[in-house]
This record gives C-alpha cells, sequence and structure tokens, in this order.
DNA sequence: AACGGTGACCCCTTTACTTCA
DNA sequence: GCTGAAGTAAAGGGGTCACCG
C-alpha cells in the first residue's frame, strides 16, 4: 500500500487509530484476555483500487472486524467477540473429576461447608430453603448486601480467598454466593463495556464512510482536473502541497525524496490519530 | 526436569426465578 | 390476573495456573 515514484499522485491513505488495551485488574494472577478493545485503521485507493474503509475490533485474533468497501456497496462482516484466548484450546480434554457436582463440591472446603451449616441454622438461607433440596431457590439479595457488594467491586472487582470470606461473613451469604456475585457482576460489567464500544465503532463506520465518500468524490474531480490540464498539474504539485480535504499546507520539495516535501504526500505521511476516541476527530483525514 | 493429577479460580453460556410494565 | 421482557442468581462446562508427588 502507499504510494511510491510511480505509482499515481492521487493516491490518498487515511488512518484511523484507536488502540486503547485496558490494564488488567491488580489482584489477578493470569494475564489479561479481554479482547475488546477497538482499532480502526487503514484506507487506501489508486486507480486501479476501489475506495476502501476497514473498521477492525482488534484483539481477538483478527477474527472481528467491520469490513466497508465501496461507496456504494458496503459490506459489513461482524463477527461476536468471543474469547478467542480460549479457543484455540483443544475440543475436549476433560478430566474425569470434572463433572459438574463434584466440581462445586470440590470448590467448597470443609470449612465452608461447616460455616454454611452453621448458617443455615440461623440465617435467611434458612429460611428462604423451604422448597426442597432439589429446587432451584432464587435469592433475592436485600439492598443491604448488594450495596455492600457494589461498594466492594468498586474497590476490587475480583476478590482473593480471604475478602470473600470476609465479605461471605459480613454479608451472611456462602462464600460461593459471593463468588458468583462477584462472576455475575463482572459479566454485566463486560456486556455494558461492550455495548458502548459497538456504538463507538458504529459511529466510527458512518463517520469512516462519509470521509470515503467525500474523498472519492475529490479524487474524481482531481482527475477531471488533471485531463483538463496536465501541465498546470504539474507545477502546482511540484511547488505546492496541499491537502485537498482539510487544506493543510506543507513546504517545498527538498530534493532528498523527503516525503514531508513530496507533492500529495498524505501515503507517505498519512495523518495518524493516536488518542482513543476517533469520534474527536470527526474527519479521518484531518 | 518432565509429567500427570488435583484444587482453585476464572469466564462463558444457559437455566430458572423474580420483578415490572 | 396474564404475559412477555428484562434483570439476575445459580449451575454447568471448560480453560489456565500453581502446586505436589
Amino acid at each position: 500500500m502507499g504510494i511510491d515514484d510511480d505509482a499515481p499522485n492521487n493516491g490518498l491513505v487515511l488512518r484511523l487509530g484507536l488502540s486503547s488495551a485496558p490494564s488488567r485488574p491488580d489482584n489477578n494472577q493470569t494475564p489479561y484476555k479481554n479482547p475488546s478493545f477497538l482499532k480502526l485503521e487503514a484506507t487506501s485507493f489508486d486507480d486501479e483500487h476501489e475506495p476502501s474503509l476497514t473498521l477492525g475490533l482488534s484483539g481477538g485474533g483478527g477474527g472481528d472486524s467491520f469490513h466497508v468497501t465501496d461507496t456504494v456497496t458496503e459490506k459489513v462482516d461482524v463477527k461476536p467477540a468471543g474469547d478467542l484466548y480460549r479457543q484455540a484450546s483443544s475440543v475436549s480434554a476433560v478430566s474425569s473429576f470434572s463433572s459438574g457436582k463434584a466440581k462445586r463440591e470440590r470448590e467448597l472446603s470443609s470449612e465452608e461447608l461447616m460455616e454454611v451449616e452453621k448458617r443455615n441454622n440461623s440465617s435467611r438461607l434458612s429460611d428462604e430453603d423451604e422448597e426442597g433440596v432439589n429446587g432451584r431457590k432464587k435469592l433475592r439479595l436485600s439492598k443491604q448486601q448488594s450495596a455492600l457488594l457494589e461498594e466492594s467491586f468498586k474497590q476490587h472487582s475480583t476478590l482473593n480467598p480471604k475478602q470473600k470470606q470476609a465479605l461471605a461473613r459480613q454479608l451472611n451469604l456462602k462464600p460461593r454466593q459471593v463468588e458468583v456475585w462477584f462472576q455475575n457482576r463482572r459479566a454485566r460489567t463486560k456486556l455494558k463495556q461492550t455495548e458502548v464500544d459497538c456504538e463507538l465503532l458504529k459511529k466510527c463506520c458512518e463517520t469512516l464512510t462519509d470521509e470515503n465518500r467525500r474523498l472519492q468524490k475529490e479524487i474524481q474531480e482531481l482527475k477531471a482536473l488533471k485531463l483538463a490540464q496536465p501541465f498546470y498539474m504539474h507545477m502546482q504539485a511540484a511547488t505546492l502541497t496541499v491537502c485537498p480535504s482539510c487544506q493543510i499546507t506543507s513546504g517545498v520539495p527538498d530534493g532528498n525524496g523527503n516525503s514531508d516535501n513530496n507533492p500529495f504526500s498524505m501515503a507517505s505521511k498519512p495523518h495518524h490519530f493516536y488518542n482513543n476516541n476517533p469520534l474527536s476527530n470527526p474527519s479521518a483525514a484531518c
């Protein structure tokens, strides 16, 4: 991609970058696996290629992308942002002890079980337990409990065992319940973030599509102008470089092949945006 | 040192219950 | 009162990592 010396001078490259990999919560050992951060980049066109824009939701192994091609036909290819970090692993290598129940029982240490049993004699859990052992009863957390959990979640989105135990004691819940609540809470947070990202991408897509349309129009105009006045265009290019879309003017060529000074040098030095919000730069080119 | 088993923890998906319009 | 949607607690399955023998 890009423009070299023998390429037509009207090749333009437009890039827009957004890549904010979020940092992992402090008290977790495993590497951060959240794939949902945005990366928008790269459009190019010249005489041989149709204008195109590509929007990507990057970080998941390259699988997630919007692709917008052409100003007329817009192809949108969206794959769900699944956890590709895990999808690559084997189909099924399940331990013989990994059945659900065994797993659950395993997760409750004997200490916890005793504690739970004690609590069941006196707490609201036992009050709501009357449906029977097999029935899946739905606990509704009290406002106080929810508030405390929320407060705790604000401080750290994951819990270490001590924190979990303490919180469970404080809330009069099973440690497992606290754990599950945090899991669900993290999931909700992630879902919300995904929705926000999705909206952001939609807006970016619209912006870039508009930009693409506009630039294509400019190309057509420049082509027409070049055909009509080839000599004039040559002189103009040799002395002055003007970004047609934003009217930024660079200096005259220095003879060193410095891209900054080449006529219509946008391709070799495109306007990049490194901040985290492409919407703060409504014009993708400028 | 390499390896397999195990426990702990996490995430994702699904299920089932509750609440509310 | 019934119903469907939304919210959410819990279950189940599968993955990673650390530890141990």
